[in-house]
DNA sequence: GCAAGGTC
């Protein structure tokens, strides 16, 4: 028997069309991802018995991407990713192994019928699927069809079994239309982003991105809201003026009656028709009008308006609503929640979803009304053709689905009952007045039938007061005629509501991709969402979309996205050649690119407005290793910042100035330059710059200059000017011991510049810093260090205090090392601002401080410092605080495991040798005589932290005591043994964790 | 580290 492979887009799709076409008759089992299901039965293809296995993807199963070596931003020009820079398709989705999945599910099968959404992303998706699975199929049997396609509308037994009776084929040319967009979305975006994010990265103290994204949909997107802003800004308020008349309806009730000129600009005018009319006694009825109206029913609900009601009325954002919606589908709570339709096929059973709410604590009354009286049919909205509205499947309670999801499946409840009810009658009634020459009215509502609005209460027609039942003719005394003055006000900023509106007006991203869009221009630092849902632009966005307004005014408009979906529906429709539509679009897109390179100056002088220039931010803190001037401690937002220690203002502006403007190291010129050998093809010499302790074998080393030949680092070009950076740690040579050497040769280089005077030794007298504000500033912004004469700048950890550490330096580049700390009682370590950036060493990670350095004898190293496996992750390793004192204290380098201990000693030091029984270093205190734990007069003693009875009673661990052997009480010591992850069995001097040992007996065996 | 489009 033959088999049919059918591919659906989501496996709810699957199931759901598999159940139509075999008629409930069908076997389900899992894939082997885990995610997809396949579903089998028999039937008939084509008059043949074949059996049926209905599975499905996720979305699309592969995405595209730069060649790797294109996604290296400091090696590639941007210009480069228009047109040279190749590009592959990679699985969108590795875990879910999607490719191999459709293999093992399509080989031997002998026709593959394709159910993706009728759309162009689904008929993209077709040929993801084709390229997967035809290679593994059976081949045609002379000239036998193997491709089909499904084209249905909706998920109804008789759309689908349509839809299988009238196969079609796969249409190439939209899915090439959709393979042009990807290439174009991918080339543009990352072109003027890398572009604009290397441009002012670092440039600006207080700008607060790292990543200055730039997209044919985000960019609009914000540029939507700023162009808000820019209205508010730029509004004037206008005065006007009003005349309010007030008549007396009967004995004790007055009635407010509105000026039918509504208001005028002009005082004089209106002070004129206010002489006119306040000395009259009475108000003349000149007509009187009753009218009935309706207030419509909603239209039936897609995922754009229920986007737009949970930011504006449930306040959630779009992403989270998203989200919720989600995870109500997929527990069965409501239907598919991306759609863009709110029509409902004729033959969608509405009554069986309105019965399942029939006992519903909340609304049963109504739905129990309508099915006895009859429901109304929804009314006739769009249909795109992909899902059914969004629509409750079966009935919940708060109690059930909990906060906000209870909210946003109530809101979707009634709204569904709402589009199948009547709509809201009311009887508007209006009366309009002459009072001397001007003519005033009044307007009530009175309800007949409030249809929809008994579900939608928020909806309801607001009740207005009953007018007094008059005739044409009748007169009424006029109370009172008076002129307020008042003023137009600026309009609000963006509600997420009105965003959603303006992108789904626009065609700005989809569905399911505007809440996405949203979020990013969040994310990014380009707008802030403020009460009431609003996005407010900040600095940053406002300075961009300026920017591009003043560069290039179509990278920012709506406009841009529309303009290339008619070229990409050029190459949908067959009327354009795809490779012609590409190469013509990115062309325009790469000249517009080239013009913003060329004019970046005007986005630049938008910048300066808002942002300080780095070299003018912050307050001097550390020595550059590099250079020896002092480098600024930049705090994002920062500008007058307040002294930790004392809480006062840091040190004013003007003495810093000054201080940081002193050279760098007087005694530098006076010292004879020592110079060595360049092992380079030019063996010429340089400058020595530097001795090194990295151990004791090892002496000074030399650094090469980048100018010699062979020198340059693979891939370099002199075109390439942005790489003459890294030409200068190409080729560097050490003198080392032998198991050093060529282990650390590229790697401990960086520090040494060749070029004549930009070398010298830590030294000279150190400008006196005002002690008090030592610039210790608490950082609740990304942080930085930021070398004006290198031009560098060094990213700090974030989420404590940075602080000077003793002036001490880094062995490996000379940068003075500064000190993190979380808090008094909480966890610090040293760091060197450029090993923290830039890891000497190859199993060492960006961000981490001293206490993860495995250099071997640098006193502020995990190496001498660690004692022994964390209690309680896996990683860490417990090192000495050496700052702790004097409540002394050691902490886990990767969690937030912190050990106090020895309150009294004034000296904590770790010992070369270990503890017997677990291995850990064992730590040699010096107490205070005064207050020493110690048995008779000792003041000194050395033991394990863990296992030795004395240390032990002064030991509290945090987070996990009960994990550590000490406290299993004795005889449960077996385990892994607290030396573990610090030194191995055996060989006590050597002073390193043993996981660690594996991967530094690369460097050093 | 980048886009936008699917979907989980």
């Amino acid at each position: 028997m033959r088999t049919v492979l059918m591919v659906a887009e989501k496996p709810s799709l699957a199931q759901s069309i598999a159940r139509i076409l075999s008629r409930g008759s069908m076997s389900s089992r899992k894939g082997l991802n885990g995610t997809c299901s396949v579903h089998e039965y028999t039937g008939t293809f084509a008059g043949q018995p074949v059996r049926f296995k209905m599975t499905s993807v996720c979305g699309h199963v592969m995405t595209l991407d730069f060649l790797g070596k294109y996604n290296k931003w400091d090696k590639v020009d941007p210009a480069e990713l228009f047109s040279q820079a190749p590009t592959e398709k990679k699985e969108a989705n590795p875990k879910l192994n999607m490719v191999k999945f459709l293999q093992v599910e399509g080989r031997g099968c002998d026709h593959v019928v394709l159910w993706l959404d009728c759309d162009k992303e689904g008929e993209n998706i077709c040929f993801e699927v084709l390229d997967a699975v035809l290679p593994v199929m059976n081949q045609a049997h002379g000239g036998e069809k193997t491709v089909f396609r499904a084209r249905f509308s909706s998920i109804t037994d008789t759309d689908i079994c349509a839809a299988m009776a009238r196969l079609g084929e796969p249409d190439h040319n939209e899915a090439l239309s959709v393979d042009a967009r990807q290439e174009l979305d991918l080339r543009i975006g990352c072109a003027f982003t890398r572009f604009q994010t290397k441009y002012f990265q670092g440039k600006y103290g207080n700008l607060d991105s790292s990543l200055i994204s730039f997209g044919p949909c985000q960019t609009p997107t914000l540029g939507f809201c700023v162009e808000r802003h820019d209205k508010i800004q730029s509004f004037k308020p206008e005065t006007y003026w009003v005349l309010q008349a007030k008549v007396d309806a009967d004995k004790d009730r007055s009635l407010l009656l509105d000026w039918d000129r509504v208001r005028v600009f002009d005082r004089e005018i209106a002070q004129m028709f206010l002489n006119m009319t306040r000395l009259e006694k009475e108000a003349q009825v000149e007509a009187t009008s009753k009218k009935e109206k309706a207030k419509q029913r909603p239209l039936a609900l897609n995922t754009v308006e229920m986007l737009r009601v949970a930011s504006s009325s449930l306040g959630m954002g779009p992403q989270h609503a998203m989200q919720t919606a989600e995870r109500l589908y997929t527990q069965g709570y409501i239907s598919y929640p991306r759609t863009e339709t709110t029509h409902y096929p004729e033959s969608f059973d509405l009554r069986g979803p309105l019965r399942q709410q029939a006992n519903h604590p909340c609304w049963a009354d109504t739905v129990r009304r309508l099915l006895a009286e009859g429901i109304n049919r929804p009314r006739k909205g769009h249909d795109a053709g992909d899902h059914p509205p969004i629509t409750p499947m079966k009935s919940a309670t708060e109690a059930e689905l909990g906060g906000e999801a209870w909210r946003l499946y109530e809101y979707i409840t009634r709204h569904f009952i709402a589009t199948v009810s009547h709509d809201c009658r009311y009887l508007q009634s209006t009366i309009s007045f002459r009072i001397g020459p001007e003519r005033f009215s009044c307007t009530g509502k009175t309800v007949i039938s409030p249809g929809f609005t008994e579900i939608m209460p928020w909806q309801s027609v607001a009740l207005e007061e009953s007018l007094p039942t008059c005739q044409r003719g009748d007169t009424l005394a006029v109370a009172e005629v008076k002129m307020l003055e008042k003023q137009t006000s600026p309009p609000d900023y963006l509600t997420e509501a009105e965003l959603i509106t303006l992108m789904e007006k626009h065609g700005i991203g989809t569905d399911a991709s505007i809440p996405v869009h949203i979020n990013n221009i969040c994310q990014r630092n380009y707008v802030v969402v403020e009460s009431g849902r609003r996005l407010k632009p900040t600095n940053l966005g406002i300075v961009l979309v300026h920017g591009y307004y003043k560069i290039d005014a179509e990278l920012v408009q709506p406009t841009i996205r529309s303009a290339v979906e008619r070229q990409l529906n050029l190459i949908a429709q067959g009327r354009a050649d795809h490779r012609q539509v590409l190469g013509h679009t990115l062309d325009i897109f790469k000249r517009k690119f080239h013009y913003f390179v060329d004019s970046i100056a005007g986005m630049d002088e938008l910048m300066e407005v808002s942002f300080s220039p780095l070299a003018a931010t912050g307050k001097p803190l550390s020595r550059c290793g590099k250079c020896h001037r002092f480098m600024k401690f930049i705090q994002v937002g920062g500008g007058g910042g307040r002294c930790a220690q004392t809480g006062g203002p840091a040190t004013p502006r003007a003495s810093l100035q000054a201080w940081a403007a002193m050279p760098a190291d007087p005694t530098a010129a006076r010292r004879p330059q020592q110079r060595g050998s360049c092992p380079g093809p030019l063996a010429s010499t340089f400058p020595v710059v530097t001795r090194t302790n990295l151990c004791a074998g090892s002496s000074a080393f030399v650094r090469v200059c980048g100018e010699c030949p062979g020198t340059r680092w693979p891939g370099s070009s002199p075109e390439r000017p942005w790489q003459r950076s890294v030409l200068q740690v190409a080729h560097s040579h050490f003198a080392l011991c032998v198991p050093c050497y060529g282990r650390y040769t590229l790697r401990l280089t960086r520090h040494v510049s060749c070029v004549p005077g930009r070398t010298g030794w830590a030294g000279g007298s150190r400008p006196q810093q005002p002690r008090a504000h030592t610039p210790t500033l608490p950082q609740a912004k990304p942080s930085r260090l930021h070398c004006s004469h290198c031009d560098e700048t060094y990213t700090l950890p974030q989420n404590g205090t940075i602080k000077l550490y003793k002036e001490l330096r880094c062995p490996l580049d000379d940068f003075e090392l500064v000190l993190w700390s979380s808090g008094s009682r909480g966890k610090s370590y040293p760091l060197c601002p450029y090993c923290s950036n830039h890891p000497p060493f190859r199993d060492a990670k960006k961000g981490t401080g001293c206490n993860e350095c495995s250099h071997p004898t640098c006193p502020h190293s995990l190496s001498m410092l660690g004692i022994g496996q964390c209690v309680e992750c896996e990683s860490g390793v417990l090192v000495l605080d050496p700052t702790s004192g004097p409540k002394w204290r050691v902490a886990c380098n990767r969690c937030s495991v912190v050990a106090h201990c020895f309150e009294n000693a004034h000296r904590v030091r770790v010992s070369a040798d270990t503890c017997g029984a677990c291995e850990a270093a064992l730590l040699d205190v010096d107490f205070n005589k005064a207050k020493s734990p110690l048995p008779g007069d000792g003041t000194q003693h050395t033991g394990c932290v863990f296992c030795d009875p004395i240390f032990q009673e002064l030991v509290e661990l945090k987070h996990a005591a009960s994990c550590h052997p000490m406290h299993r009480g004795p005889g449960r010591r077996q385990g892994r043994g607290r030396g573990r992850g610090r030194r191995p069995a055996g060989k006590p001097g050597a002073r390193r964790p043993k996981d660690k040992m594996s991967a530094l007996a690369a460097y050093f065996v």
